[in-house]
DNA sequence: GTGAAAGCGCTAACAT
DNA sequence: ATGTTAGCGCTTTCAC
């Protein structure tokens, strides 16, 4: 049987309101009886139940997060940030991995609600699902729009395309493509897209831009950028939204008979921990994922205090300089 | 205010105890009332309290993970199914990156304790902990020795280790090192370091094996790596026990004019998913991660379910070929 | 300075 | 086929 606060004050003898009161140092305490019930709780090996406390508090000190996978360099340094500052600001994490299907990330939020998070911090992709709206939760979004009241964070997109596409152009690329993911997934990584579109134009260049899906496994993606090696043979130069498929660009041109960045130039976006240490020879735009995971749980946890924060926080992106371009 | 059972049984014009059956189909009821009930929850749009049901149920359908750090590609992907299956079996996950450190874990697992999980999947380090002695809960260890009745999930890490330095000397290397963790850490990938020295000797040559703390930081992991090739610079292959710091020992040995593999051959250990699409030229012991996730949670279930399992469970390694031998 | 009692939202005997 | 009631382990008024 596990032992609980009646046991405690048993032992002790004293009431359990007075264990409750030693528990959260709450009201007027004698010396004595504090040590009588710290005694009680070491010898019973005493572990309060945390349940029965947030029944009571209707609050778990829980956070909810809600990613595509945690199985990706990117969000799997995302996450441990988060965790890490979350557990430090006193909140333990649930977690789920959407893999990008709204159904998935529609039954983890019933089941987070359910559970009755303090608040809830998502990086995954549906705007969609009403349940965030009647949630009434604090929520806050990672480079996602989910509507006009939740906080987003977000790197600076429209400047990482810039720098993307300047540097290609500027190392001399002619014919520059681009990879995006799926444009009704209404997230501000488009505006990397929108900001290479500009660039290419203001020099005259035509911008072409290749949906690859990241919901698509591996086999999907390599056969997809076969396609667009084959349907783009003059492609000189490439910026890709991510460095997971930036890799596989690199691998499939490097397979296909391409020198990199002699015949193509690649750049990737996120420089994440794992990808500076596998493949630092790629050149890509690096988001600052832990002041973007200090500033999602700050905001988050100002909002779980009922205090207001702003809804758009930008962070600035810099260029990580490997061998590809 | 957010609406409770009671509410709904207004509404519904039945008692609670009816609503309670239909949210969990016990019992005998009327079509009608069902109907009824569920208009009432539609219209309310209720979801239940599932802290007031783990109160009463002692059972939270909650499973504490803990492993160093989820920014890693073995433990990303390892935590990543994990995950999925137990959402598939119909449980939620409590995280904690123990980053290593003892002390962390230990808080770890009182909060996870605390919060009535019930059940734990540990890749984290210390077998020292009385608590998951005290805790007397279901626990699953992967690829760590606890103590001799929690059950083990473990790659082969002897075949492993054997495949490993075989394959090194078939090709050829004459002087092969060895990179191990610290040896006060009781883990089964020590196996790895054993059938590398077994192997060595049986083929008459001395083994040599370098530690390399998991825990430390990249810049000190570097500094390791550069004072083993200053140490032992006749070295022509060398076994590392993970990927990433293969990866790293690779990046050194190029900037010290090394070539991979004519000067230097490298096999790694781990073998996940962000690796194979990063640093497929990596030749390395691929862990059959999927199978260790699915083993990991069948034991934990069968456990809580009361049932017993084998105390240590072995799952065979291969060798994915690049081009590092 | 300490205790008795009510109640957090739900489930499950035990009625009827 | 449905309702009444007690109780899960804790915290907090309110009383002394």
């Amino acid at each position: 049987m596990v032992v609980k606060i009646d046991d405690v004050a048993r032992v002790a003898g004293v009431s359990k309101t007075t264990v409750s009161r030693v528990l959260n140092n709450r009201g007027y305490l004698s010396e004595k009886t504090i040590k009588k019930v710290h005694d009680a709780m070491e010898s019973l090996n005493y572990q309060p139940n945390a349940v029965a406390r947030q029944l009571y508090k209707k609050e778990t000190k829980l956070v909810g997060l809600i990613f595509p996978t945690v199985d990706n360099p990117f969000f799997g340094q995302l996450v441990a940030e988060l965790e890490k500052r979350l557990f430090d600001s006193g909140f333990k994490v649930l977690i789920g991995n959407s893999m990008n299907d709204p159904a998935k990330e529609e039954m983890y939020l019933k089941e987070l609600i359910s559970n009755q998070v303090d608040g809830l911090i998502v990086g995954a992709q549906n705007r969609g699902i009403d349940e965030y709206h009647k949630a009434n939760l604090p929520v806050v979004a990672i480079d996602r729009v989910m509507n006009e009241d939740i906080p987003v964070i977000a790197s600076d997109n429209y400047m990482g395309g810039k720098l993307a596409t300047e540097l290609l152009i500027n190392s001399g690329a002619k014919h520059i493509m681009n990879t995006d993911g799926p444009i009704n997934l209404e997230t501000p990584a488009h505006r990397r897209r929108d900001a290479y579109e500009e660039v290419m134009k203001s020099h005259n260049m035509v911008p072409h831009t290749y949906l690859v899906d990241f919901s698509w496994d591996i086999k999907k993606k390599k056969q997809a950028v076969k396609e667009m090696f084959a349907k783009y043979p003059e492609m000189d130069g490439i910026f890709v939204t991510n460095d997971m498929d930036a890799a596989l660009v690199w691998r499939t041109a490097t397979e296909l008979g391409y020198k990199v960045p002699d015949d193509l130039k690649i750049v990737g976006y996120d420089g994440a921990n794992i990808t500076r240490v596998l493949l630092p020879e790629l050149t890509t735009i690096e988001q600052p994922v832990e002041e973007m995971a200090k500033m999602a749980v700050s905001t988050l946890i100002t909002r779980i205090n009922g205090e207001d924060t702003p809804l758009e926080q930008i962070v600035p992106v810099k260029i990580w300089h490997g061998t590809s371009v």
